[in-house]
DNA sequence: TCTGGGGTCCTAGGACCC
DNA sequence: TCTGGGGTCCTAGGACCC
């Protein structure tokens, strides 16, 4: 606990809905809501104006459409939300080396690591300007928490919010503390809360007073510690930069539940290799493979394999995926599959032992017949190259019209909303889905872009040579002339009503999992066979978990 | 029309070793 | 031959966070 408020937590405020907003002028002071579009998604974010509508993160969409119809329900477009991310946690390395980032739109900074003088009135001009800083360089507004410690600083950002900037002053943080609930703590979710609630403990001042002793007896020894130096105000936690991660995985949740077991096979596979396209990118290889299964009734279960050693195969990870998967029964249907990589290690099981080239020849000459298999397997599949889908809020790119954003789709046809962050707010057309003239696009910058911005293919090309008669192109402030009437009279149905595109990138349903999903090539991978075996292999199939259908 | 996707950390039991 | 004790690795599950 220092004794200047020299931690910063900055919180961009509904970082993905704001982003949304200031990308789609026409969306601006209306409700938006960002994340999973299909009949299973939730909420990533809600902007302030669908929050009045009690729309909230993690809810799923479903209930927020019910709560806030007129709203903008939108996918997400998380290219753009890392572009403008790097930008701000450029601002946030100009104040300090030492930023450890705790998502796309989370960080602390240390300030003292930073050279700023450690008072008051010093950490508290420093956090202006970067407000500042962020709202010149990417349009958006963060929040910002000045306190002695990790948590203090995070609590304070999220009083600032939105758009503001609060200090605790060290020395007041326990009487700031403790009338406020539990839930404020870090750490403590619906389940420990509620195991305090039952000891009687609802506030944090209660928490301090329970003692070390009682909070460990409920809550175990880590977590009961822990709490109680929490709830003392006492956080000694450091800023730590970059971490390696730890875990890389992919899953996905299925529109319908899946019960051909030749169709789980197959996704599985899909998933071991996306799982590995990420691993490699990250110059990675792991050691124990995990699969993650969902049932129907959102049971949860998950299998692990720890090989000899590290690999980055895609061959060698989906054939352990596909051995654990055959330990799971999946007959009641599945709602979900996931396929991850831990015991993570910067070298791969090649650069260790495959000096030999005869060794890595024998190596690529596998990885190529894995590749035929795969491609074959795809197309046995019946995932013909990719039906598009114009999911509502994505970048596209129109011959005629320039750069605008699927505001909707469905019965054949794609509504797009011509407009760029720069432009006033645009009019919208209607094409069919294969249009060729429609393309996909990418997302443009939030500032900066513009007329003058000089930008290739935005479609907003300032000069001549724009045939439409009217477009809402630069220099035309035009406020939609096809919507009269400002405020949207009919805000148009954004998001899809129809259920064959929406979704979140999950395949689509209905496939008749044709799959004669070509049994994967040998393996030839003896550097990687499983280490042991489970020791719940036995207790697998049929007996407990497979007639489980209960509790629910 | 209930409940995403990507992570982290902790606990607990069994195996295995000394 | 009534049975220690610690350490590490592996597996499974759960809570929590954004």
């Amino acid at each position: 606990m220092r004794r200047a408020p020299t931690i910063l937590h900055l919180d961009m405020d509904a970082f993905f809905a704001a982003a949304e907003q200031a990308a789609k002028p026409s969306l601006r002071g209306k409700p938006v809501v960002v994340g999973g579009i299909g009949p299973r998604g939730v909420v990533s974010t809600a902007s302030y104006e669908a929050r009045v509508f009690g729309v909230r993160s993690a809810m799923p969409t479903a209930q927020a459409r019910r709560r806030c119809p007129n709203a903008a329900y939108l996918t997400p477009r998380f290219t753009l939300y890392r572009q403008v991310s790097d930008q701000v946690m450029e601002l946030l390395h100009e104040l300090s080396p030492l930023v450890e980032p705790l998502s796309l739109d989370e960080a602390f900074v240390d300030l003292e690591a930073g050279g700023v003088e450690p008072d008051t009135a010093a950490v508290r001009a420093v956090g202006e300007r970067l407000r500042r800083d962020i709202a010149r360089k990417t349009g958006l507004t963060g929040s910002v928490g000045l306190a002695g410690a990790k948590m203090l600083a995070k609590i304070a950002s999220e009083q600032a919010k939105p758009d503001g900037l609060v200090v605790i002053e060290p020395g007041t943080e326990r009487e700031l503390l403790g009338p406020m609930t539990v839930r404020t703590l870090p750490g403590v979710g619906p389940a420990t809360a509620e195991t305090l609630r039952r000891a009687g403990i609802h506030t944090v001042a209660e928490t301090a007073e329970a003692g070390e002793a009682e909070l460990v007896r409920l809550l175990g020894r880590a977590h009961g510690a822990g709490l109680y130096a929490m709830a003392l105000g006492r956080d000694e936690r450091p800023v730590v930069a970059e971490r390696d991660a730890k875990s890389i995985s992919v899953e996905d949740t299925f529109e319908v539940d899946l019960t051909d077991r030749t169709r789980v096979r197959a996704e599985v596979t899909r998933l071991a290799d996306r799982c590995v396209q990420r691993l490699r990118a990250a110059g990675r290889s792991g050691r124990t493979v995990v699969i993650k299964v969902r049932n129907y009734d959102f049971s949860t279960l998950t299998r692990s394999e720890t090989l000899r050693g590290p690999t980055d195969d895609p061959g060698v990870v989906r054939e352990a995926a596909a051995r654990l998967l055959d330990l799971v029964d999946t007959t009641g249907g599945v709602r979900l599959l996931g396929v991850g990589v831990t015991g993570l290690a910067d070298f791969t099981q090649e650069d260790l032992f495959a000096q030999l080239a005869t060794e890595k020849a024998a190596e690529e000459e596998a990885e190529r017949e894995r590749r035929a298999a795969d491609e074959a397997a795809r197309m046995a599949a019946d995932e013909p190259e990719r039906p598009r889908r114009w999911l509502p809020g994505l970048d596209v790119v129109h011959d005629e019209h320039g750069a605008g954003w699927v505001q909707g789709s469905g019965v054949g046809r794609v509504t797009v909303r011509f407009e760029q962050p720069w432009s006033g707010p645009g009019r919208v057309r209607t094409f069919p889905v294969d249009d060729p003239a429609l393309r996909p696009g990418e997302p443009l910058p939030l500032v900066g872009g513009g007329p003058e911005g000089d930008r290739k293919d935005t479609g907003a090309p300032p000069g001549p040579g724009t045939p439409d008669p009217a477009p809402p192109g630069p220099g035309t402030p035009d406020p939609a002339p096809s919507v009269p009437g400002t405020p949207d009279p009919a805000p148009p149905v954004l998001g899809s009503p129809d259920p064959d595109l929406s979704g979140t990138g999950t395949p689509a349903p209905g496939l008749p999992g044709a799959g004669t999903s070509a049994p994967a090539p040998q393996s030839s991978a003896p550097a990687t066979l499983p280490n042991s075996v489970s020791a719940g292999a036995a207790s697998e199939p049929g007996t407990g978990s497979g007639a489980g259908m209960s509790r629910r």
